[in-house]
RNA sequence: GUGGUCGUAGCUCAAUGGUAGAGCUCCAGAUUGUGAUUCUGGUUGUUGCGGGUUCGAGCCCCGUCGAUCACCCCA
């Protein structure tokens, strides 16, 4: 029994798990196509080099990583920035700009896992190259926002927290701090809500800062802040800046990040982000060593945290059932009442099906009453009954339950004649 | 990788250290041409795995694997 369990940190996916995933899917596609991108796909496994050099600290020591057989070091991604910077870099001269490109697949990450967070995930990427405006930060932050609204999750329900990391090497400048400890200094602003401020206070003082200096800056950066303007009257026209609250302490651990960064988290259970991204405009240069230079922006959504909020969010719990309802069961649901009919009844399933009608039957011969049963548990709208009266056919409607004979010849037109027509009759509990 | 809690049937959970159970689900029958309800019967476990203590371990001890929480960080 042990040794049948799924690996540590991965999930299996059985129907009812896969449907969820799938209406996932689907509404990242729609919304996604919405704003004009375009799905692309990139490689599971990259050589381990790639996220050595391009993700920072953070990412490789979470590295799914192994040797192939012929001893190369490789890893599972992590992510797919790195692998979509190469991509876009290498033929970028095939794509007019700006490139709004948008991905969904699995990521890798090795470390314990817990709630909302697992092994093998899978992230919605949305990623603008070639354009350094603002107007695409506000891009991406407007489909991160329409997403969460597509799946039901309201105002009251998720905000975006907002920063900049431009303020924080502007203030490392004023401040006369070597650059080469921007990246200790950011990741102590990054916990500074969460470490012991006697700590954080001893390791700004070690860079020459005080908590207090950096405490007084953080408060000064509110949404008046020029360096949220462009993207603040952006998002104020779309009537969006209602979802946003800047939040200095947002530096995100991926070493990549130029400018604006944001984060998607909900309001009412303390969950993980559910999404996060911001501008890497450097990333394709050092990809490229230095040959195409490209500005990016992005984010990722993960499915796991936005799983949980869903079933904890009731408004996106009807959506869901919804999208169930329309993709769950079938048309109609042959029932073999006299198996000397079998053979017109097989027929008939072909002809219905390749007339495009979602359709099901027993296989084995069964009692009229299972088969009325198996059609009822599969949703089917309608039952056809092959019996004694072939040549005629009966078709009931187990909505409305009423039934009537059918030549056999016909019964496809009329049955997608009959799948037309609204669904009328008493409700299902 | 480090520390805390937990692990019994497919699911939810019972069982003073003394014969491993219930509900739900699933399958079959009552019902050989019509969906519900009900009733009846049936399948399912090396109590996560491996050691130890004991006359005897689901229960106590050790290890291990997994889940979960915290650290870490983030999707």
């Amino acid at each position: 029994m042990a040794s049948l369990r799924t690996v540590k940190g991965f999930r299996d996916f059985f129907p009812e798990e896969c449907a969820m995933r799938n209406y996932i899917f689907d509404t990242w596609r729609s919304i996604a196509r919405r704003y004009g991108f375009v799905e692309y796909e990139a490689p599971v496994v990259e050589t381990t080099d790639l996220y050595r050099k391009k993700s920072g600290d953070e990412i490789t020591s979470q590295l799914f990583c192994f040797r192939d057989k012929a001893d190369r070091e490789i890893s599972l991604r992590p992510e797919v920035t790195p692998s979509l910077a190469r991509m876009a870099t290498t033929r970028h001269r095939d794509f007019k700009k700006p490139m709004k490109w948008f991905q969904i697949g699995s990521c890798f990450r090795y470390e314990e896992p817990q709630e909302g967070r697992t092994r093998e995930f899978i992230q919605f990427n949305a990623d603008i190259l070639g354009d350094a405006s603002s107007g695409t930060d506000a891009e991406l932050i407007a489909l991160s926002i329409d997403v969460m609204l597509a799946f039901g999750i309201q105002a009251e329900d998720f905000a975006i927290r907002l920063s900049n990391r431009q303020l924080w090497t502007q203030y490392l400048e004023d401040q006369n701090v070597p650059a080469e400890h921007a990246g200790t200094f950011l990741q102590i602003v990054d916990k500074i809500e969460r470490a012991k401020p006697e700590e954080t206070a001893t390791k700004l003082s070690a860079i020459g800062l005080t908590l207090e200096n950096v405490r007084a800056f953080m408060a000064a950066a509110d949404e008046n802040h020029p360096a949220f303007a462009a993207v603040r009257a952006d998002l104020t026209a779309r009537g969006l800046w209602k979802y946003v609250r800047i939040d200095a302490s947002i530096v995100r651990g991926l070493a990549y990040y130029t400018g604006t960064v944001f984060e998607v988290f909900d309001l009412k259970h303390g969950l993980r982000a559910v999404a996060g991204g911001g501008r890497y405009d450097k990333l394709c240069a050092l990809m490229s060593d230095g040959n195409v230079d490209m500005a990016a922006a992005g984010f990722a959504m993960g499915d796991v945290v936005l799983g949980i909020l869903l079933s904890k969010t009731p408004s996106a719990q009807m959506a869901i059932t919804d999208y169930l309802n329309s993709q769950q069961g079938v048309d109609a649901y042959i029932v073999v009442a006299d198996e000397a009919q079998r053979a017109h009844a097989l027929a008939a399933v072909q002809a219905l099906r390749a007339a495009g009608v979602r359709l099901d039957f027993s296989m084995a011969p069964q009692k009229v009453g299972k088969q009325f049963q198996a059609a009822e548990n599969q949703k089917a709208r309608f039952a056809i009954v092959f019996g004694a009266e072939y040549p005629e056919v009966q078709l009931k409607n187990l909505v409305s339950r009423e039934q009537s004979l059918v030549p056999a010849e016909a019964l496809v037109s009329t049955v997608v004649e009959a799948l037309k027509q609204p669904i009328v009759g008493p409700l299902l509990a």
